[in-house]
DNA sequence: CGTTTGTTCGGATTCAATTCGGATATTTCC
DNA sequence: GGAAATATCCGAATTGAATCCGAACAAACG
């Protein structure tokens, strides 16, 4: 039975096993990532990981919940640049901020991420979207005009995915064609055309 | 040792294999596609999956191959109606016929879509994506003003990646605020609205 | 027919996830 | 302090699904 952890000691064990588990994923994928593997990258013995998790996939959920409170803080924090910006540059500017938050610890994120169908399935991807809507308000209250938008809840939806799919695609599997700047820039724009044609109409 | 089907009744029976594959998943999800349930969808042994996939992951891979194959065949069969359309009309059009193939055989692609994030990682890639930018040039040809946009290549990696992810997405976590048709829409509209943006200036 | 080669099968084996019972550390309370 | 109670840790044993294997069955071929 998995037991709430009371002592700072077992805290301590437990985010020791989160870290274990990412670095299993990012040091050899979704095969590598065996309990015994996570218990020795976590210097822990195996039976001590189901005394705080219910099963395997309860780690996984474990490591989607820190990555998206992560990536929410992330967004919070940059929420005070965006908002100055027009939508194109803020999309630009919110956009290189996850790929450094992606890059940190020598990658260890996108080394995961490229697991997508592990990321996907334990990612919480609700507080994220929600940080960005929240955003997208803050937004919408400096720069009004966006609010006469038909569809506001699709076109977030579109752009909110688009956005963060094409971004983890590219870091996966660079195109030679074109440089990740340029893969911004391209976001941007289309986040910022699409608004300024359907405003003109 | 997987052996290569020399005679008809073995080849049907990978057919068989696979096609029971699609059943157990969905109907049972990532948990139930055991080998054992496959074997018994399809009406086999288990020691005869084994005689021609090397393994259980294989038959996911034969599984993502099938849909793949089907999937190009969609988009090339849809070529000559899309590249009459305007952009945004062709985006739709196609997103639609994507859609019916999805539905058909009782849903089965899709349920299997639904259930899990096992066909993300199985299915090829590449042949859709070339499908797609080869259905785009023949689009271009027949509207060579969409020439004159900047970072063409950019912009058409965008608008499939985001596309197909967006999609992928939207079925596997159906969201309750609006209907896949609007999405199509709002994906057609994105397209639509860049370009005559971008060649307004 | 008998031999040879292709095919099917389901019990035996393997290996990772999970459990269990006891060992060790920490806190509580006298 | 120290003994009892509680929390934590561990790794050998269990379990169950994936995989292997060798016997049985079918087809092809002389």
């Amino acid at each position: 039975m998995t037991r709430k952890p009371k002592q700072t000691r077992s805290q301590n064990t437990v985010e020791t096993i989160v870290q274990g588990a990412f670095i299993a994923l990012a040091k050899h994928g979704a095969e590598g990532a065996t309990t015994r593997q996570i218990a020795e990258y976590a210097g822990v013995g195996v039976g001590s990981i189901y005394e705080y998790f219910e099963n395997k996939e309860a780690i996984f959920s474990a490591m989607g919940e820190r990555f998206s409170r992560e990536l929410v803080g992330v967004i919070q924090g940059a929420t005070n640049n965006v908002v100055r910006l027009s939508l194109r540059d803020g999309v630009y500017e919110l956009i290189a901020q996850t790929a450094d938050f992606l890059k940190k610890d020598d990658e260890l994120y996108l080394r995961c991420a490229r697991e997508s169908a592990l990321m996907e399935k334990h990612v919480p991807f609700g507080p994220i979207y929600r940080a960005l809507t929240d955003l997208f308000v803050q937004h919408a209250i400096k720069h009004p005009e966006i609010l006469r938008l038909k569809n506001l809840q699709t076109m977030t939806y579109i752009f909110i995915n688009s956005g963060i799919a094409t971004m983890i695609r590219y870091l996966n599997h660079p195109n030679p064609g074109f440089s990740f700047d340029d893969l911004a820039k391209g976001l941007a724009d289309m986040a910022g055309h699409y608004v300024e044609r359907e405003l003109q109409s």
